[in-house]
DNA sequence: GGCTTGCTTGGAGTGCACTCCAACTCAGTA
DNA sequence: TACTGAGTTGGAGTGCACTCCAAGCAAGCC
């Protein structure tokens, strides 16, 4: 196998990508499905699954019918991942990638979505910190009682 | 229906609520499962089923049979809540809580799971950090190229 | 007494997001 | 040319965490 270039991903050239002129190099096919799926994070699996839902355009293919992912898919990809880890109905990605397949006068549309899982985001971060902080004191507790010990605590 | 106390839950008292003195007015049974569910956010369905499944002991019920929480079994909630919310499996918070009921000697034991869980706070909460970024780069970038526009944006 | 609302049960059902299966084909190396 | 490892398909299966159901009991209010 020929050495491919090593795959770097920046997720903030995500969706319109897609709107693109065509001869722009980011959407020359040549990563397998295997290195993308070590580099993104998803599984070969969950990557032809997105594929079969629409969240992906029909990725192209090699003359032998293997799948070729430009770096297109790969930045698209990083975002939807991003998406998808940070707790986001993969039915809400589906409607952003629709809105971005409509085209440009969806903008508002796509905006406000970003809005409300940036606020479910901001929601999430507050939970983490709070219940770190629980951790953080209890973890503490527990380091002070070393196990076994006679006495209980009353907190 | 008699006005009940309003449920107030500190989560750092809990698990360890279970080893105290029986005297402690923490134990006594007051708070219908309504107001449990509505108070911690699970559902009254969830509590029952974690009544099932062992993360609660079996809760105390009133003559005629229905379930009784007492501010004990409120704070564990609470802090179960709080390791679920934050993406605990369940069946690792059982595993606690069966640490917790096996006695002071798995202090050890429970110090590591928490150690843990709170590296897992951490990852996510720096993952929802990075996406916060790119959200609102992208939000931005909605933002200054409003709906309907004819320009194409380049990133 | 009648009404409404809330609670009870065990077991079955739901929704989400994958994840696997079988039976292939294809690519690269010795 | 044989072998190994990676890729292909649609449909079925899995795991998790609830969530609902039906039928009935109980409590508070007019």
């Amino acid at each position: 196998m020929a050495m491919l270039a090593p795959i770097s991903i920046d997720p903030r050239g995500c969706g319109e990508a897609y709107n693109r002129p065509s001869q722009d190099p980011d959407r020359t096919p040549r990563h397998a499905i295997g290195e993308v799926a070590a580099a993104s994070g998803l599984s070969a699996h969950t990557l032809r699954w997105y594929e079969r839902i629409g969240l992906l355009e029909p990725v192209d293919r090699s003359y032998s019918g293997q799948r070729r992912y430009s770096d297109a898919d790969l930045s698209r990809l990083a975002f939807l991942g991003r998406l998808r880890l940070t707790g986001m109905p993969v039915a809400d990605m589906l409607r952003y990638v629709e809105l971005v397949r409509a085209g440009d006068h969806t903008y508002d549309d796509r905006r406000e979505l970003l809005v409300e899982h940036r606020a479910e985001v901001r929601q999430r971060l507050a939970d983490l910190h709070a219940t770190l902080a629980v951790l953080d004191y209890k973890i503490d507790l527990y380091s002070r009682l070393p196990d076994a010990g006679e006495q209980k605590e009353s907190a």
